[in-house]
Order: C-alpha cells, then structure tokens, then sequence
DNA sequence: CGCGTTGCTTGACAACATGAAATATCGAGG
DNA sequence: CCTCGATATTTCATGTTGTCAAGCAACGCG
C-alpha cells in the first residue's frame, strides 16, 4: 500500500510546524517586552501602516469585528490608537496609531523580524532558493502584505 | 546606510509569516470540523501518540500546567481522554486517549497534514532542499517531534 | 521522622473569540 | 421625501485559553 504522505513530505510538514511554533514564540515574546499581547500587536502594526476602519482590522485578522473593537479599546486606553470619524461615512470608525503608537510599533518591528537572525546562517543565495520554495508552496495568492 | 535587513531577508520574512497565518488557519478549520479547538486538537494529538503525564503536556505545549487541566477536562468530559494513575508516583496522573479519542485523532490528523496539498506542487527533488533549509535555518536543536 | 520539592488542581482574573441583538447610518426604489 | 434592506460598530452573554498564587498530596533525602 502506498502511503497517502511520504515520509518526506511528513518531514517537511514537521518542520513548518515547529517554523510556526518557534515563530510564534518569538512573536509573543516581542510582544511582551512592550507589554502588549500577540493580538493587540498585530494590531497596532497594522495601524502603524495606515489608518483604517474596524471593518477592516477584523478582515485581516480573519476574527469577528466585535472582537476588535475590544483590541482597540485597550491600545486606546493606552494611548497607543485613536478612532476618529471617516469623513466620507459616518458609519465607520477609522483607527489609527497615535504618535506614541508609531513609536512603540518602530520599536516593536525591530523585536519581532523573526528569522533575521535565524536566516543569518544562509547565504543570499539560499535564502533567494528558499523564497522562490516558499512562494510556490503559498500559490499565487501569496503577495506579501507587508 | 546600509538597512539593518536586506530586501531578500525580509522578503523571506514575509513569506514566513503568511506561512504561519496559513497554517494556523487551516489548523483551527481541521480542528472545528470535529468540534475541537486548537489547543485540544493538539493535547488530543499527542496524547493519540502516546499517554503522558499533564506536566509533559505543559511542557510541549510551553504553557503552565494549571492551563493543561481545563483543557483535558474538556477533552474528558466528551470523553476523548482519560486521566489514569502512573503506578511508580501518585502525584501523578497520566492522561491517554480513549479509543474514541484515538478515532477522533486519526480522522484529524487526515485533515491537519497542513502542507500535503500545497507541497504537491513541488517535486522530490525540491522537497528535499526545502526540508534542508528549513533545518538549517531552525539550527541544531530541531528534531521533528513527531 | 521532618521538610523541601514536585505534580496537579483550584480560584481569581485578563484577553481573545464568537454570536446575537441594539444603534446609527447609508443607499436604492418607490 | 420615505421606507427598507444592508452595513459599521458596539454591547452583552458566554466559552476557551492563558497567567499567577495558593493549596494539597505524595515523593525522597537527610
């Protein structure tokens, strides 16, 4: 009988777990230094970027916007996001980083560029081998979204 | 100035993080078509694989034991696991799947092989090298946990 | 035996997550 | 203009995950 995964495959799904384990352990660990959870990071990343309504925030964390509005309540206690008004519907709430936000966002990116050491150990070349393996392996919808 | 990270690195970067978002996606997808959360579909996994006690259940999941209990009373109260005695210390308690439980993981572990779809796009060949790098870039500490 | 350590549970609490219901606004059709 | 369905956000109830501190039972060493 031929076995539906191959020992090899196994192997490399094995890996890409204990990738997004040790990814995640970085992440939150970065998080933590600025006294912020693994969600309301992300968040304020995000913002950092662009303001951007509720709405949105829930689609790219692919959770329900009633979560989110309790996120932004605790980076807005903290003085780290606004919400002001969207001029063009008075509906939505845009969220955007406070000056303080951006800063602690500056400094949080620098934790959290999990890999950067990790990948130190490969050479441009392999880590070019090593995204174009990647890329084919996410399919075409892979823009990254940075 | 030289940027503290070259493109590439980020680029991979990137791509390793929407690596995780994908996973974890369809981890959790796996895990609620048997009506499971994340965190017992992975107590369930390993347990699957063999009893143990809840204090190595903490340690592999890198959580504090007292979380473990509320996740395998859940787990035992449907009846997916057992909590047994360990004969050589009775502080113990040695938690094991039932053969419920047993069923219910194999039918998740077909769907949770993350990657069995999207690594058929690659060959044998590149399999291989992704596996390698992926070791590499984990370091020397990285026994697949299987 | 006495005592520090270990394994597990309990309790209090915070964050995250979902779903349903309430509110306000938008936009299209009559 | 007005109604009515759809959309954006919030609130509430509830459940799961996570932490920490305290408690209890059992271990094992001196």
């Amino acid at each position: 009988m031929v076995p539906r995964t191959d020992a090899l495959t196994r192997e490399v799904v094995d890996l890409i777990a204990a990738v997004v384990a040790r990814y995640h352990e970085e992440y939150e660990a970065a998080a933590a230094k600025h006294a912020l959870t693994g969600a309301q990071a992300k968040v304020l990343a995000l913002l950092a970027r662009e303001p951007m309504p509720m709405r949105r925030i829930a689609q790219l964390l692919k959770c329900e916007p009633s979560n989110v509005t309790g996120i932004v309540d605790r980076l807005e206690a903290r003085g780290l996001v606004e919400r002001g008004p969207d001029p063009d519907d008075r509906r939505v709430k845009l969220a955007a980083a406070t000056p303080a936000g951006l800063e602690t966002a500056d400094r949080l990116s620098e934790s959290l560029d999990f890999a950067r050491e990790p990948l130190a150990g490969l050479s441009a070349e392999e880590r070019g081998v090593l995204r174009d393996l990647l890329q084919r392996m996410l399919g075409p919808g892979a823009a990254a979204p940075r």
